[in-house]
DNA sequence: AATCCGGGGAA
DNA sequence: TTCCCAGGATT
């Protein structure tokens, strides 16, 4: 019996289950602390982050930390990791729309969440699943790699794939779902010589059928 | 669709 | 040395 889309769900859970790597945004999960990672990871590896993270945790703790830090010292606490005047006035602006327009609360919606600047589908499907708990898609550039590998079709934009994953992002466990397709997509489907051999989903991927799960593609 | 932001590490 | 990294805004 070959296995189709319709599994998925199941076989990435499985898989993630078992590669899961307990960074601390994932270990400790408020909606503010998977809010900050996913700002501080824009274009910045998992292990630049795993570094600066805490540090920045520690200095602005909450949303009104943040609101009321100049920006001076939010650019300092981003210097390590690049994009650090890009980052800081978006983490000041989305701390400005959350204490003023939100009462401090971060939306948990998607709507609301797209809304602010500074927030795209990426990160508020990561605020919505990891933070929240609730069913979302959470595409990044992993993931529009591995669904573009999978399906043979040439998604370049997040908004062309929200509608394949709304899809497939499965009711139950989907945070873990979430992790998982974000974790094949760094670590096996990777952007130059994916390791198909290596991938529980190879077995219906196009790409993989393609290539012959050869390398360098 | 193309460009920009940016330090740091891997290739 | 070049190139990419849990993106999003601007043009």
């Amino acid at each position: 019996m070959e296995a189709g889309l319709e599994d998925i769900g199941r076989i990435v859970i499985e898989w993630e289950k078992a590669h899961w790597i307990p960074y601390p945004w994932r270990v400790n999960r408020t909606p503010y602390r998977v809010l900050v990672a996913e700002v501080l990871l824009k274009r910045t590896t998992r292990q630049a982050v795993a570094r600066e993270f805490p540090k920045f945790i520690a200095k602005f703790p909450d949303i009104h930390a943040l609101y009321r830090a100049p920006i001076e010292e939010v650019e300092e606490a981003l210097l390590h990791l690049g994009l650090y005047r890009q980052r800081a006035r978006q983490l000041k602006e989305i701390s400005k729309v959350v204490v003023e327009v939100y009462g401090g609360r971060i939306p948990d919606d998607w709507d609301a969440l797209v809304g602010i600047e500074g927030i795209g589908v990426y990160i508020a499907g990561a605020v919505l699943s990891f933070g929240y708990r609730k069913r979302a898609p959470v595409v990044d550039s992993n993931v529009i790699r591995l669904f573009s590998r999978l399906t043979g079709k040439r998604y370049t934009r997040a908004e062309d794939m929200l509608p394949l994953l709304w899809g497939v992002v499965p009711e139950r466990d989907h945070d873990i779902f979430n992790y998982g397709v974000i974790d094949l997509g760094a670590m096996v489907c990777t952007y130059r010589g994916s390791r198909c051999w290596e991938c529980p989903l190879a077995g219906f991927c196009t790409t993989a059928r393609q290539t012959g799960f050869m390398r360098d593609f």
